[in-house]
DNA sequence: CTGCAGATTGACTAGTCAGTCAATCGCTGG
DNA sequence: CCAGCGATTGACTGACTAGTCAATCTGCAG
């Protein structure tokens, strides 16, 4: 048992380390469930000693991952600290999850929390608690009165988890910078971007009718 | 030629109008070139007259979609109007566009720019296009003064487009309600959430230090 | 009526790959 | 030294499907 931990190495976890890589450098589609064995250095077979299926591989890796970023906001949300100090906090879990390991955030969201047609529908509902972990964080605000009334609080986590998981999939993409203080900078800029807005408060102006003169024309020609 | 497009129908347009319903079902991944063809009622040999892949039919779609949008907001954007409103008319053509052809922005939200590995990549210097003309009219807000200078214009366009993106991935998850009215709501919410941020001007309180006693700890335990 | 050209058909091919399984390995306790 | 058992191996199979292609159809021009 002991030994098992020293010489052997935990062949299930090198699995799953290994999917993650190749997860993330070909998608869960387009490669093998032998670039995985490979990857990680084990018999093909090995792979169904400890999974099911290459669906349970990514199954565990989004649910282990996800479950920590479920507690973390928890434990932010129980802190006794003001709504934008803890917005600011989940920002920085969410940012530095995807610093620390870039590959495994990439599969997350690549492969599940927008994968309308597979495994995001399997996992809504943990996707879901997410939304609604960092809704009660608004909703607290709200009702303290330092957020708007008027922007209901599930509407406003939408905007805001948004925003964050499309600053991740900017770095994915390679079409933001990621120097380290790229990343840093980003924890603050997206919480003053979502909470203090975009308008300079002391040049404001609240259009009284912004639909006049628009008209929205989203139809295909023809 | 005339009696063409009287008797016989447009056979390429509708396999592409299938393609989109299957895809948007099914899955671009999950579904098969038959199950294209059944849809559109006709042979399967037919779809590769018409294209020369699989591939060819997303892309297609994506690209036809994508046109429509971009010169939306180029159109948009010459106009003489505050910034605000510009950034409203940009989130009610999208938000639009969902309206209109749930099936089709589900598909291309799903499917290409979310998608790193596959048409995510491929299409990368299109969607880029999008980011850089939403950037382009926060930008001239900075420079009018009536936008933040300390939020650069690239990352407050993701923000922007990044908390639209998550409201059409709460339709089509159905996490979010799809009335006519949420709709409508949608776009005046997003632009207040975005542009006037979720803080209270009455009562907002600028925290001096986001940083203080909070700890990010996003690496796994083990 | 005839023949061409493009449209349409669907059976077939060629390749892929998830998952199986019987054999082998290597440790541990008797 | 042996028996037993979980860990490990990798060749193999069964199922699936993208893409091909030769045959057929249809409309029209000569």
């Amino acid at each position: 048992m002991a030994a098992a931990q020293k010489d052997a190495p935990d062949k299930r976890r090198m699995i799953l380390d290994a999917a993650v890589r190749v997860f993330a450098r070909q998608g869960f589609h387009h490669c093998r469930v032998s670039d995985v064995a490979d990857e990680a250095g084990v018999a093909y077979g090995l792979v169904y000693h400890y999974f099911n299926s290459k669906d349970e591989i990514l199954n565990t890796l989004f649910l282990e991952r996800w479950q920590i970023m479920l507690d973390a906001i928890g434990e932010i949300d129980a802190r006794d600290l003001p709504s934008r100090v803890k917005l600011r906090s989940v920002a920085g879990f969410i940012i530095d999850s995807y610093r620390h390991d870039p590959d495994l955030m990439k599969v997350i969201i690549v492969e599940v929390t927008r994968a309308a047609n597979s495994f995001g529908a399997l996992h809504l509902d943990e996707i879901r608690k997410a939304y609604e972990a960092i809704a009660a964080i608004v909703e607290s605000a709200r009702e303290e009165g330092s957020f708007k009334s008027g922007i209901p609080a599930e509407f406003a986590a939408m905007c805001f988890y948004g925003a964050i998981e499309q600053l991740l999939t900017g770095w994915i993409f390679e079409v933001l910078p990621r120097s380290d203080a790229d990343f840093e900078g980003a924890k603050d800029l997206v919480v003053e971007a979502i909470c203090g807005g975009l308008e300079d408060g002391e040049h404001a102006v609240r259009a009284s009718d912004p639909n006049s003169g628009v008209t929205s024309r989203p139809a295909a020609s023809g």
